[in-house]
DNA sequence: GCAGTATAGGACACTCCTGTCTCATTTTGC
DNA sequence: GCAAAATGAGACAGGAGTGTCCTATACTGC
């Protein structure tokens, strides 16, 4: 589990953290809750909130730093550079199943923010996958931005998957292999780096 | 397009209607956002929102049912029952993507509302998919929850990549052919029904 | 054209959320 | 154990949304 995130064990940061975390936890689902239900759900007095952050923009704003570290954390633990870059993309896929709530809150947010088209295309991924056409692992049929769409897509039902009382291994499994299927070339067999014998719905 | 619904062409219908589209147009996106401005939406004014919604409660549940009603019309319309089961979940697929802020509703609903696992499951698609089953269109060895999240998952896919500028007949080519992909067992080639001259992502 | 109906616009009290205070209590670091 | 720091609990005014009401205006069917 990636929980210990920046314990600096001091009692500031883990009051801070908390409040980051359940704010977080809960603006996904609404946007618009109350102070108070954050605090609350952070175990913490409203008053203490608003020490940390004076006003609910600032609460915003630190969330938003928050989601984005988290986010390209997991990022950096996929090693999107290394091996075929579909294995990449499916690494990166089960990386952010991990931390979902993060990942939606920012995909949220470039597109509350971006009215520009495609702009909550992420420049490391769409070059990921642009690596994915020319190593051949990746169909090159298939639109740069479906292909982006497609992976939080199957990211998002893995999670609600999950949500509905399944196994979180099993959602991962469903999630990896549903992956493969949508941007694995036609001609193309299991990838090197999976092991085949494996069933993809084991 | 659907759009004239219950276009009983009475003033008080049509009043009501354009409530009701604004209604979810606003809500799929806040569902908190106030009802004044779902009123200016729907170019009317608060109290005669009021007058056709005494409460918010009532407006909500009449866009529930609303919802519930455009939903159902385009299941019918898709004929789940006729012709290759794979085949008719891309046609559900397709359908619900002219619908999509009611399905949205709708599955935001049945999540919200639903404590118990799986609830959001729809009974006749559930059924759908274990004909194909039978009938050699859709991989067995994919759970049938999996595919029902998989396939919504592919909707809001094809409706978000229109909203970031796609044309929507090339989201809906693309909803269709990664459907396809997801469901079809590894050893079936292009259903019958669907012209196999055409590229899947023409 | 006329009576009946539907609407727009605004006033009003009420509730909830917000941001700012203050003060007592608890916890930390030494 | 003690001083400093952090927290909990609550008060308070201001703002926004809600629900109810009323009146003038626009529209409908006959």
């Amino acid at each position: 589990m990636i929980d210990d995130l920046t314990a600096t064990s001091t009692l500031r940061s883990r009051t801070r953290n908390a409040i980051l975390e359940a704010a977080i936890s809960v603006f996904v689902n609404d946007r618009s809750t109350s102070l108070g239900k954050v605090a609350e759900r952070a175990g913490v007095a409203r008053s203490t909130l608003h020490r940390y952050f004076p006003e609910r923009s600032d609460l915003l704003n630190a969330v938003r730093e928050y989601a984005r570290d988290k986010v390209e954390r997991i990022r950096d633990a996929a090693r999107i550079h290394e091996g075929p870059a579909s294995e990449a993309v499916v690494r990166l896929a089960v990386g952010y199943l991990e931390v979902w709530d993060a990942v939606m809150w920012d995909y949220m947010e470039a597109e509350a923010a971006g009215e520009n088209p495609d702009e909550s295309e992420d420049v490391a991924i769409t070059q990921l996958i642009e690596r994915g056409y020319k190593d051949g692992t990746i169909d090159p049929a298939i639109p740069n931005a479906w292909i982006q769409h497609t992976m939080y897509a199957m990211v998002y039902s893995a999670w609600d998957y999950i949500r509905a009382g399944h196994s979180r291994h099993e959602a991962a499994k469903l999630c990896e292999a549903s992956i493969r299927k949508l941007i694995t070339p036609p001609s193309h067999v299991t990838p090197p780096t999976t092991r085949s014998s494996d069933h993809p719905f084991g």
